[in-house]
DNA sequence: GTGAAAGCGCTAACAA
DNA sequence: TTGTTAGCGCTTTCAC
């Protein structure tokens, strides 16, 4: 046994061939398993395969066939247990149709993004799975559909690019979440999104060029409208797009001067480093302050009190998208859907009445 | 502009070199950053590539150079945050040195991880870092080193395989995790980890495969031994393979019939589900009970108490080992290094002296 | 500095 | 059923 090449040129179909006393085509028939071999031939191969140990190049082979069985996705951040989970979905969808997956993180930035998805074209995956951190440049993402290869949008929607896109709705249940905090009681409320603009200050919806980030300030602020609640975009904090950030931002937020009686985190990363500063500053929730977190993460379970969660299907959304973008890869030309998964919101001990000291210093 | 190719074959070096009218090769050579051209060939020849908007096709390039600029990693579990923490070391490393990776994950399952490597050296990846599940079969790993690329292992040593290695000190920090307990009373501690065997029944070290945890066991073993606790292996749990299985565990564990006065946790996730068996059954800590978990992972500092758990250099772990393989890459032919990185201990609020019902009982 | 031609390992017509 | 012959898109001698 053990013919095996020590370190020098692998082994080819070529050489297989000549071992078993066939012709390169024969060799790679039964090799690449396609066509028809006789049962003898089928077996010399193999044996002169085993004997010499054999590994299919898969980029020649790719190269050839134009096709990789390979699903790029690019994610804004692994290491966010939002995508994580979403990736385990992608990917067990992608082994269960015999596909696998490369990840590429763009840490949110436009350019990584950029490319990344130049680099996974470049490998010739069969199709990518794309969280765009911008709907503003999307050069890249038409780059893809122009060469030919199907694209998925994941949790974020890109209003001008009609292809496949799985999100959830996000602001309805950023409604139900702002309403749960109004029916308490609340009149200052804080949302803060680690999306950011002009540096942190909060305009309008035009600045905000993500579309899930987008939709949860336009519920909250619709539910705070209709509260009555004045002026409800001055609670609007964007870019706690770090650990640092949030903490630096929560710090101000829950300062005494001008302290909101609830937060809304616009993910789990933000709503534990807000509970942090909470814990910090010796408050209370939700004696002193009420807090909702996006993503019913790991963490929000065990805090005391838990945290009421905007649960959202994360695992389903990885799945769902990836079988969208395998059905195209399997030929299907249906017009692109937009999938909606709905979303729940779990109560759990984090939302109380406001502290007495507002309605003090409100009236 | 935009004569982008609507859907149709993408455009060549060919195309290219036709536009700019020179050769193929030329048109390579500016196309490759390669050999020398004069200055205006080289701007026509841009020019050209420009207009046709040419991707260059890495797979093509890959196969006749060899090299593919990948690094392929092959991890435990991606939602286990100490990996997601391992993988940004890597990648950070990688991008430094432009290279990019490719994740797979194993669900530490042997024959999945064996696929993914095989899969990856189909790719022809430059170089593979594994984080092995097992060290009985490690016949894909050899295999990875007679096909001539190098290969290095995180956070799980070898003995037989002479590859670029780094781990920490895993014994050495499970004592000190012991003897923490063991000074602070307590004399019936549980080790609680992941790897199974046998039914979840521990034996002795023979049947642990996994290098890091074997350490661990090892260390807490010497430590109870030499706090003159009698047979200590009976407080060995293997088996806690997912959140479910551990939630079993652990309830069987903390049952009031032959309950511990202390948990050690091989991982977050591990510790994380005990402590919400603990939060359930009404026990507090550390009064019922002190807990102890490897993993500084994000929840450990939000619960009450917050908990000690021993702080491994999760993203030096990544970063270095990542190092080490570029180093071959780049041609270093020393023999293997194996870097053992030194790890810590976060004294927090889990750990207290066992409760007075254990001592009556023991008395 | 530039071009012609060979070849990487594989698949895919087309013949036999 | 099997073999022959072209390529896939790129890099790389080796001439000019």
């Amino acid at each position: 046994m053990k013919k095996a090449t020590p370190k020098s040129r692998s082994v080819t179909v070529s050489d297989v061939a000549r071992e078993a006393k066939v012709s390169k085509a024969t060799a790679a028939r039964v090799l690449g398993g396609y066509g028809a071999v006789s049962d003898k031939v089928h077996a010399d191969v193999m044996a002169a395969a085993k004997a010499l140990d054999y590994r299919p190049n898969e980029l020649a082979r790719s190269m050839t066939t134009g096709k990789s069985g390979i699903i790029g996705v690019v994610v804004g951040d692994i290491e966010n247990p939002f995508f994580s989970l979403a990736v385990r979905g992608i990917s067990d969808a992608a082994r269960a149709a015999g596909f696998n997956v490369i990840l590429a993180n763009s840490g949110e930035q436009i350019e990584v993004e950029k490319a990344a998805v130049r680099l996974l074209i470049g490998k010739r995956v069969d199709g990518l799975i794309v969280t765009p951190a911008e709907s503003r440049d999307i050069s890249h993402l038409r780059d893809i559909y122009r060469s030919g290869r199907p694209l998925a949008l994941l949790d974020r929607a890109l209003p001008d690019l009609d292809v496949d896109t799985v999100t959830v709705d996000d602001r309805d249940v950023a409604m139900r979440a702002t309403r749960i905090l109004v029916e308490a009681g609340h009149r200052e409320i804080a949302y803060v999104t680690a999306v950011d603009a002009d540096g942190g200050r909060f305009r309008d919806l035009t600045q905000i060029y993500t579309s899930s980030v987008r939709e949860r300030i336009e519920g909250f602020l619709a539910v705070c409208h209709d509260a009555g609640i004045a002026d409800p975009k001055r609670h609007v904090h964007l870019g706690a797009t770090s650990p640092e950030e949030t903490c630096r931002i929560a710090t101000k937020l829950l300062s005494p001067s001008d302290r909101p009686t609830a937060i809304l985190a616009s993910d789990s990363l933000i709503g534990l480093e807000i509970f942090k500063v909470i814990l910090a500053l010796g408050l209370s929730v939700p004696k002193d302050i009420s807090l909702i977190t996006f993503h019913d993460a790991d963490w929000t379970s065990v805090t005391s009190p838990p945290i009421t969660v905007v649960d959202q299907p994360v695992y389903s959304l990885g799945k769902s998208v990836a079988e969208l973008l395998i059905r195209r890869l399997q030929g299907d030309t249906r017009p692109a859907e937009r999938l909606v998964l709905p979303t729940s919101i779990i109560e759990r001990g984090s939302v109380g009445s406001p502290p007495k000291r507002s309605l003090e210093t409100a009236g």
